[in-house]
DNA sequence: TAAGTGTAGTTAAACGTTTAACCAAGAATG
DNA sequence: CATTCTTGGTTAAACGTTTAACTACACTTA
């Protein structure tokens, strides 16, 4: 039931004149058209309710205006503000945003990335899977723009990066930490095999030993990015009998889910323990008490990828570029 | 510098056949093809490397493999499940999924829509716009398919709806708090311009009736589906004086708001006051005390809206089609 | 008046597929 | 032997745009 879409040849039709004086006219390539055929052929174009088949004009052009956004789930709360950042940017510039879900699956990232490229977008926004092997068959065979976002990597068509430096941020806090009085902190880390997770626990090392605090690895734990993680870790910390009076997360979810034990066993945060997190999700002020963290730029990763992405598309050769955004420490309750 | 692609083309010339016979064997439709060349074509397509210009398809075709997904915000953690429910079924059925944030907005919505249909999706999964008036202009202007998802709405081309009983679900919960012994029974609502928060609403005010006690609306609060409107008029209620033992919320983001007040007032959740929220977000079971809800079934609204959509583009025609789906009570510690 | 410059368009190719209609030759059938 | 089927393809149109190259005419300008 193929239902025919009114075209620019009926609109050609109509008002006596050729597609191509339509298709500039309703491009705005129009400077040697009169003024009384592009009133006659915006007219009639309205009459019609005409709406452009993009699919043809990508043909030409091949531009889709789409772009692909690869991230490991949406619905972990660190990913969203990033989704949004990116489609707020991509609205503006008249692009639009496919998404798509690894679940940190290297196989899936490959088949997203051949998916995208079929679709020809005009180019990719991704959080690289944690788990890449060497191979990199997908991001090494397309051919398509790429900018990396909030995870590192190194590949040829990696025309941009927006990260944070989070080793940096993650010394920042560990010296907040310091600076409040507290001298054996215990770390709860993410997977090591991610660079964030690897870099955090690089510039909890760095705090410390600018403050001259020896490093105890038996204050440190390493596990997942995960409430579930950070639960049992603080019992292991707990049940070792190691002395400590701050527990520094590797990420909210991790340090929620370390107060989590601290309560059920009766400790008090902060007074007895004080906790910090990293991240700055959505729950952190929801939690009690409200968790001190640190912020990273979630939506503007988002948008200035984006906005790096089309800078580079619209001919403003760029060149690699780097954007390190700025992290935020906030400081709430629970330390 | 348009880099050239590969083509069918290109596969054609080196195998020494016509294009249409690529076509055909790339596509499986390839029953009168002799082995040999099958083989042969098969092989050549994969060492140059050949990747199909899905513009050119859909052009043909007029199917893109892509559908819209209309949301109000993904940052809201309401709607992360229902993107992903629907982005793995659309991945599964060979679809991908372009998002829409519209905050709410008719302008928004309607602008959206008008992308959608120039970009030829397939068909547009719609949580519409609170605020709707009465044009609804984008959505009757449309000829896309459309499947609305949560929120209910009537118009022609609407072929389904997938959505969940608002009243009875509010109904089994407060049925749960007055099992539990609690008689009087506060209410935070949503805003009734949302039909949802209508519905709850008459949910409550069944239950009530259903148990001969009497509606008081001074135990009633009308305002938005926000934690900082929880936290506002939990404090409303406890300063009017009123006596109550529990109070039921109109979603998640309201409890958790409600409790922070209780919690700053020194009023203990659930001795002293129980608290029942809606929705299960992924913070309810993170809050302390975890939060007694009811949960939603997001990922599978998501999930059965992508795949009611598939159904009816693959022709089986369903005829307009709804699609209760069942809430859950989940009994946490808040009550 | 010859050449040039605007103005207001038109023509036709191109983008990369899919697909209906056609064809040729050999095999099977009556 | 004439006809029909089957196998293994080919041809060419179509999808709806964009755009480079062209035309035709009127008006300047030197």
């Amino acid at each position: 039931m193929k239902r025919r879409h009114t075209t620019i040849k009926d609109i050609a039709k109509a008002a006596g004149v050729s597609t191509a004086t339509v298709s500039m006219i309703l491009n705005k390539k129009d400077k040697n058209i009169s003024q009384p055929t592009r009133e006659r052929v915006l007219r009639i174009a309205k009459d019609i309710n005409y709406i452009p088949n993009s699919m043809a004009r990508s043909l030409v052009t091949s531009q889709t205006k789409t772009l692909g956004l690869i991230l490991p789930d949406i619905v972990n709360p660190f990913f969203p503000e990033i989704a949004r950042g990116a489609e707020d940017r991509a609205r503006e510039a008249g692009y639009s945003i496919i998404i798509c879900n690894t679940d940190d699956n290297v196989d899936q990232e490959n088949k997203y990335i051949q998916m995208l490229t079929e679709k020809m977008v005009d180019g990719i926004i991704l959080t690289h899977s944690a788990n890449r092997n060497d191979e990199m068959s997908g991001l090494e065979n397309s051919r398509i723009p790429i900018i990396l976002i909030d995870r590192d990597y190194d590949s040829p068509n990696v025309l941009g990066k927006v990260l944070v430096d989070n080793s940096r941020a993650s010394r920042d806090g560990v010296n907040y930490l310091i600076g409040k009085g507290y001298r054996r902190i215990a770390y709860i880390a993410g997977p090591l095999n991610t660079g964030t997770a690897r870099d955090r626990l690089e510039g909890y090392r760095t705090a410390l030993a600018e403050n001259g605090i020896d490093y105890d690895e038996r204050l440190v734990r390493v596990g997942e990015y995960r409430s579930k993680w950070g639960y049992e870790a603080a019992a292991s910390l707990l049940d070792d009998g190691m002395d400590f009076e701050a527990i520094f997360c590797g990420n909210d979810a991790i340090a929620i889910g370390a107060m989590k034990r601290l309560r059920e066993r009766g400790i008090a945060v902060p007074d007895d323990i004080a906790i910090m997190g990293f991240d700055d999700i959505y729950i952190a002020s929801m939690v009690d008490p409200e968790l001190t963290t640190i912020k990273q730029p979630n939506y503007s990763m988002g948008y200035e990828a984006v906005n790096m992405m089309i800078d580079s598309i619209q001919g403003n050769k760029i060149g690699k570029r780097n954007l390190i955004l700025d992290t935020e420490l906030v400081v709430r309750k629970s330390s």
